[in-house]
DNA sequence: CTATTTCTTGACAAATTTAATCAGGAATTA
DNA sequence: TAATTCCTGATTAAATTTGTCAAGAAATAG
């Protein structure tokens, strides 16, 4: 489970150019200087959001990025993971793909398994449009209780 | 949110603490051979672990670890918390507590509140206990939907 | 009481990852 | 044709993680 800068920078940069009137571009520099982010490290991040389909682009003056897909198909679990790879928390793995542990191994592996999709669903759930509207807070939702 | 080796190797210790037997006291060196996990390194965590009260111990041979409260008593939220630090997914916050952004601010915080949120409830309803068990598979959970 | 075993603590160092910067380029428009 | 903007890959700097190391304190066995 990886969450940095970059990851929020994304959905900071999203939510900005999708703020804007619907036509207009967004350019770098103006996200850069609204957000107080460096504009070659925005550059970077931009580049992977429009490679993966989110915005698409205009070069030379009068150029920017604006949305290529409706904000409620957005969605935070696909924008995350483009950006700083697979979301599940990684448990007892080796990079050799084998637990780490001898004994008790799997049963921690289920723990981090099970908590990878946790933050999976939740993300997977929330759409662009949803943080626009303000319709983010208090669903977050405990677990199933075990049932025999 | 931060999840590292620290914290896995926290879990993994207390799993197999809470597998020996009741009484029987576990040494760092057994669980350093037995996952295969640097001893010095284990002194560390499992020191913290037991200024938090999850664990007592008996210097001396024959001395050891042993668990210091009831294993459903052992939330893993908090044993993450202790190694790690506070979970919560810190969001749009600067080091001095303000929003980094500037328009738009506030509406990503939302987001990562929440994520924090639900990492949060997960991991604080999973005990020791639910592991050894074998209770934590299946039991992630979608947010909830959005009311009006 | 002495030697051995084990936990305890704090400082230090290596390795990895994150967060940027930099340089050169390509498309677009005025 | 000059200015503006996106585009790409390489490189560097900073921070964090992952350990190691050294010196010590408590307990026990003999």
């Amino acid at each position: 489970m990886k969450l940095t800068t970059k990851g929020r920078y994304a959905v900071l940069a999203l939510t900005e150019i999708a703020l804007s009137d619907r036509d207009k571009l967004t350019k770098i520099s103006e996200i850069s200087k609204s957000q107080n982010i460096s504009s070659t490290y925005l550059e970077q991040i931009l580049s992977n959001l429009k490679n993966n389909g989110f915005v698409e682009s205009l070069r030379g003056p009068s150029g920017g990025y604006r949305l290529a897909i409706d904000p409620d198909r957005i969605k935070m679990g696909d924008v995350i993971e483009a950006i700083e790879g697979k979301i599940s928390a990684k448990g007892c793995i080796n990079k050799d793909g084998s637990c780490t542990g001898v004994s008790g191994r799997c049963l921690n592996h289920d723990l981090w398994d099970e908590l990878g999709k946790q933050v999976e669903l939740f993300l997977g759930h929330i759409s662009l449009k949803d943080i626009i509207d303000r319709k983010v807070l208090g669903r977050s939702r405990a677990p199933l209780p075990f049932m025999d």
